[in-house]
DNA sequence: CAGATTGTCTAGCACTGCTAGAATCGCCAC
DNA sequence: GTGGCGATTCTAGCAGTGCTAGACAATCTG
């Protein structure tokens, strides 16, 4: 019993591993750099060890991004507790969210496709953000539908984000666009 | 002189073919599936007839990505033309567009990043199709500024586009996202 | 028709994700 | 301790990728 729980205890210790040298590679070069070579060197295990703990790449990245969901919904819960411009405040902490952490963003909204999300499976923490954003949302919703008008919301600040990290918007005038979406919101 | 703009011609039709076998292997089994020999085999050279066209996969996405552009432009014009719902219309074929094609709006929005956008070195098309977006929010502008404003509405369609497409939102209220967007713009 | 040039192809490099089977390690009973 | 046994990990390799050097063939020129 001990024995082995020990061994549990090892192994989730280096999927943990895994995923942080995953994250910490992507970030720093991408995710084209992210091969199950490096990755295996960086966690000093050979390549089949990867193999051993996710299903494929794939599965790394979404893992990434699991953790990845959880980081921005604390950065939103933050953003919206301290100030009294829940709106301006949740917004501007996502859009700086996807601009710091381009490499986990990426896995969590562009690419790994294989989790679910707008069902009740979705990881919690993609809940949480979500909410975060909702009752940001909520006194300037009026008669709408809370959940519709966070979903395109979020939509809104999610095409923001990737137009302008894939050079299709200019940085420069990126306060004054947030600005404009935040005047048609309320 | 003849003989030479013969070749010329030649030459630039291989190079058209190239461009449609890339876009209908995308459309029909999406990028992943564009392998250089793949495309080879289908327009019937070897491989290092493509690299005398392009320097690489990517230019080759990037040729498949003006197209679209240009395609695109056509669609939103076509439906500012023949409805009294500007905006409303050119939303419409904006989300179908992304909807119908989803290889070549990736190859245009999501990938092929060397393609300069909001300069005027950007592709023609390009303009074209932001200059039709803008036309339908000019009634809609106010006081605030057009560009920016139309750059905020294209964010907002492709945050939809995108994220429905990726399974982030569900189809089901689609329409109803829209009309919320729509009221937020007028 | 010979020679030069242009164009094209064959073959191969270095890399990718992934896996079968060999080798090694750690635990347990004796 | 020590041998044996299972679980774990590694080495080696497959089939595929984008891309390219150098051999070959076709074409036009004098």
């Amino acid at each position: 019993m001990s024995i082995q729980s020990r061994r549990e205890r090892e192994r989730a210790e280096r999927e943990k591993l895994i995923i942080t040298a995953a994250r910490e590679l992507a970030e720093a070069e991408g995710w084209e750099a992210v091969t199950t070579r490096r990755l295996a060197e960086q966690v000093e295990y050979s390549q089949p060890v990867l193999y051993s703990h996710f299903t494929g790449k794939d599965a790394i990245m979404t893992a990434v991004a699991v953790e990845g969901f959880a980081d921005l919904a604390a950065d939103l819960a933050a953003a919206r507790r301290d100030t009294d411009d829940a709106l301006a405040a949740v917004s501007a902490a996502y859009l700086s969210f996807a601009d710091r952490r381009p490499a986990i963003y990426d896995a969590m909204f562009s690419q790994s496709v294989n989790l679910p999300f707008a069902t009740p499976q979705a990881p919690a923490a993609l809940h949480a953000g979500f909410n975060e954003l909702a009752e940001a949302i909520r006194p300037h919703a009026g008669d709408d539908d809370l959940g519709l008008l966070t979903e395109l919301f979020w939509a809104a600040l999610h095409g923001l984000a990737t137009l302008t990290r894939g050079g299709r918007l200019p940085h420069e005038q990126h306060d004054r666009r947030l600005g404009l979406l935040l005047a048609r919101f309320r």
